[in-house]
DNA sequence: TCCTCGACGATCAGGATTTTCATCGTCGCC
DNA sequence: GGCGACGATGAAAATCCTGATCGTCGAGGA
């Protein structure tokens, strides 16, 4: 599988480059937008990754020539997380995917594993439950149009809470996914977490979304409406 | 590829199956000594995970029945954070590697991937420059014979540095290997956090062995003695 | 039915760790 | 010698974890 990254920062591009190659792709490294315009219209790659600033031509102008000439293997957007408008113009454009930056690399990977297996994802841009809304792209949450700040534990919980929906998640799958250990430990970690999240998103409103289910784990409540 | 799992308490064995499934192995789980015993000498498994704490006959016992019996299979051994003293004892019955409750999961993996991969493999247990010495299996720092106390991320990088002694390590690389980021941020993290662990290991010491290399990165200079 | 007990979860405060931010120092090039 | 980039440093702030204590639910017995 080849890849081409264009990217004109050196580090960030040799840290990518150097990651894809260690997950065993065929990678080339462009460092200007000209640069990457001519290797995806001559070389024959099988996903791009692209990111927006770049010096001369942009991503835009990258991803429009690219288009242009009839490619059409799927292109991986990376953006700043002050350019969220930039995403949407990308997509407009024909990217597949984005990714915002700094992302931790196993996202790039998966994202990237995951467009040449299916072709396209594209994640849904928002998650929602009752008037609880989760905006994966600006990582931003508001409830009943108020907006709520959380932490980056918090909103991992968040997600993945709103993610499997109606679902009661045992704590052992919750440590699993945000805490990324096993279960052995006497800690109340995830109870704690689970407060202060309450606290958050719960406290100052109904109904209640987030419902402990004794013995069992918590589950995101979806309100039965009909 | 099979493994058979010896754990009494059922969150932990669930989870362990389910991830070793989901990685594509076959896998057995044993609730007790007897059972695990009885399974691993009839069954025909590559590998065993074997916790210490069992009701019954322990983890020692169930590792003595195995290899009486002829079997010579890896055993990974599962130990508690507090008994150290059980891992001695492990590995002179014939543990093939161990690891310290909690852990994540995804450090269990890595073990059984390599323990299968290359029959045995046990870490190095003691990383060292100078007069410096890190315990891998005790998580424990010393220089000059002094104990250092040292937080998860300190050790972290303190091992970093230790393992690739010599090498200059850019920050991208130590982005990638501590915090899993990919490094176009504009953050100090690594600076702080070579400040404090320097504060720890190198203020009060000679000679200086965390070195940094200006517009490259940092290494642990290993001082050429003869 | 009611009461008691035990297990489980909730909550709070304290503390440790980690990150951010602002500022300072230093190296090397011009 | 001055300048600019890079790194070092210190302190404040944010986040997260630990440990202790409290509350509550439900089963089982009186």
């Amino acid at each position: 599988m080849k890849i081409l990254i264009v990217e004109d920062e050196k580090k960030t591009g040799d840290y990518l480059k150097q990651g894809l190659v260690e997950a065993s792709f065929v990678v080339d490294l462009a460092r200007d937008g000209l640069d990457g315009m001519h290797l995806a219209k001559t070389g024959d790659y099988d996903l791009v990754v692209l990111d927006v600033m770049l010096p001369g031509v942009d991503g835009w102008g990258v991803l429009k020539a690219i288009r242009a000439a009839g490619k059409n293997m799927p292109v991986l957007f990376l953006t700043a997380r002050d350019q969220v408008e930039d995403r949407v113009k990308g997509l407009e454009l024909g990217a597949d995917d984005y990714l915002v930056k700094p992302f931790a690399f196993s996202e790039l990977l998966a994202r990237v594993r995951s467009l040449l297996r299916r072709g396209k994802t594209m994640e849904p841009e928002l998650l929602r439950a009752a008037d609880l809304e989760l905006d994966l792209l600006r990582r931003r949450v508001t409830r009943a149009g108020r907006r709520i700040e959380l932490t980056a534990k918090e909103f991992a919980l968040m997600e993945l809470l709103l993610r499997r929906r109606g679902e009661v998640l045992p704590r052992s799958l919750i440590a699993s996914q945000i805490w990324d250990m096993n279960f052995d430990s006497d800690t109340n970690v995830i109870e704690v977490a689970v407060r202060r999240l309450r606290a958050k998103v719960d406290d100052d409103f109904e109904p209640k979304l987030i419902v402990t289910v004794r013995g069992m784990g918590y589950v995101l409540e979806v309100p039965e409406s009909a």
